[in-house]
DNA sequence: TCTGGGGTCCTAGGACCC
DNA sequence: TCTGGGGTCCTAGGACCC
């Protein structure tokens, strides 16, 4: 019995997703912005040929914004999660076996489902389906392992004649597109491994299926090694239908207008924490752990640099937000330094424990809010659960005073679209 | 003027122990 | 005295992913 994956992405996401909503943008190009409205991140396939590149900041690029009228969204995370789901619901309910590897693309176990229909069909159907139920254009590449489905895939999106579905269980056709295929394309090597292989003579993914394992893992690391055997169709990587517990978790932005003043920061320092705690309890787990950093923007040449961690242990491993609040304000308060212009700042959770398994040492102190006695614990954990209910409902509700209300750092987002489909107040109209 | 945010894994090297 | 050698743990840095 051998495995079969399949990998499933979505076309341009975020932009099919804008595009979803505006029918009126059908055959304009479309592209969607980072936070801050910096850089673009998505593009549709229209702004893919009047070659804007990926990860091209905005301002380099106004001029074709005009001449071509390329339509701008800034990044609207909310819709597109919430597409997302959609998606993946529909996959799970046609496959026994999903993982979920990012929002816009998952890997589906095949293996045993050649007796019900031809591979190639079934991933018809999938692309079928998913582009009729949600709207959102997929493609779908399958082989015997995953990086060689990443690599079905790519063929997939690269060329029109496979109409999106390509089944890439042969041998021999993996060895021919493997030769078309230059080596920084295949899932694990990046730009700096690219490079170096190419300085070996390694070019095409061909060239690296044909190394011999030994050489690559003394020149490089087991991973790169895995690789070499997963393009032979040796599966080495694992379906993972249950997500990992996360070991850490990171909330920071760079600022919609530089920071000078210690307050702005401390309001902006208190909302990533929040956030933080908020990601925390959705996994079920508490912190022991917590890191602030603060820093300068480096593409400021004029002006001093500055950047600074500082990283603390609570005493006990907690989920509760105002014990957070309480250590990142005084760390941040350690590495402040008047006179600087702050692009960005953030907080980092670590060294987690699963909720309610954390033994206190017994000289322990305990800490202050969440366990200062038992009835004070029990009050805090139902205010935090509240706040997290409210929040969900109606996203800033309720917050804390730390939080600040103007939020003069707060990200640019000048061409939000508008919440479609997770608020009442704006949900598209038909007239 | 204007350059994202959030993750993971591996390795090398130092500290420390026996 | 000897200053070996193996094991473990931690951290920083590098590389990758979307």
């Amino acid at each position: 019995m051998s495995n079969i994956f399949a990998l499933v992405d979505c076309n341009n996401f975020y932009a099919s997703c804008e595009k979803l909503f505006r029918p009126d943008l059908r055959h304009r190009p479309v592209v969607v912005l980072s936070n801050n409205d910096g850089c673009v991140i998505a593009r549709s396939k229209e702004a893919k040929a009047l070659g804007i590149k990926m990860g091209v900041p905005v301002f380099k690029i106004q001029q074709e914004i005009r001449t071509h009228k390329i339509k701008v969204f800034s990044s609207n995370f909310a819709l597109y999660a919430d597409m997302s789901a959609r998606v993946m619901n529909t996959l799970e309910s046609m496959v026994p076996s999903v993982e979920i590897y990012s929002i816009d693309e998952a890997f589906l176990d095949l293996s045993n489902t050649q007796a019900i229909m031809p591979l190639q069909q079934y991933g018809e159907n999938i692309k079928q389906a998913i582009g009729q139920w949600i709207g959102i254009p997929v493609c779908v590449g399958i082989a015997p392992s995953k990086t060689l489905a990443k690599l079905a895939n790519y063929a997939a999106k690269k060329f029109p004649a496979t109409q999106g579905v390509v089944d890439l269980t042969s041998p021999q056709r993996q060895r021919r597109l493997m030769e078309l295929v230059p080596v920084e394309e295949i899932w694990g090597i990046g730009r700096r491994l690219g490079k170096r292989l190419n300085a070996m003579g390694v070019r095409t993914a061909l060239d690296l299926a044909d190394s011999p394992e030994k050489l690559i893992r003394k020149q490089f690391s087991v991973v790169v090694e895995r690789t070499v055997r997963e393009l032979n169709g040796e599966s080495c990587i694992a379906l993972e239908e249950i997500p990992a517990a996360k070991k850490q978790i990171v909330c920071s932005r760079s600022f919609g207008q530089r920071v000078t003043t210690f307050n702005q920061m401390r309001e902006a320092v208190c909302e990533h924490t929040v956030r933080a705690g908020e990601k925390l309890r959705k996994e079920r787990q508490q912190a022991k752990v917590l890191t602030v950093f603060i820093r300068t923007s480096p593409f400021s040449t004029d002006r001093p640099q500055y950047s600074n961690a500082a990283s603390s242990e609570l005493v006990n491993a907690t989920d509760n937000t105002r014990d957070l609040i309480a250590l990142a304000v005084k760390l941040l308060k350690q590495i402040w330094r008047d006179d600087y212009h702050y692009a960005k700042c953030g907080v980092m959770l670590s060294d987690f424990y699963a909720s309610g398994i954390y033994q206190p040492d017994i000289f322990d102190v305990l800490n202050t809010h969440s366990a200062g006695n038992r009835g004070d614990a029990a009050r805090s954990n139902k205010l935090m659960n509240l706040m997290d209910q409210v929040n969900r409902k109606n996203k800033g509700g309720l917050f804390f005073a730390g939080q600040g209300i103007k939020k003069q750092w707060a990200i640019k987002r000048e061409h939000l679209s508008p919440a479609y489909t997770t608020r009442w107040g704006e949900l598209p109209k038909v007239r």
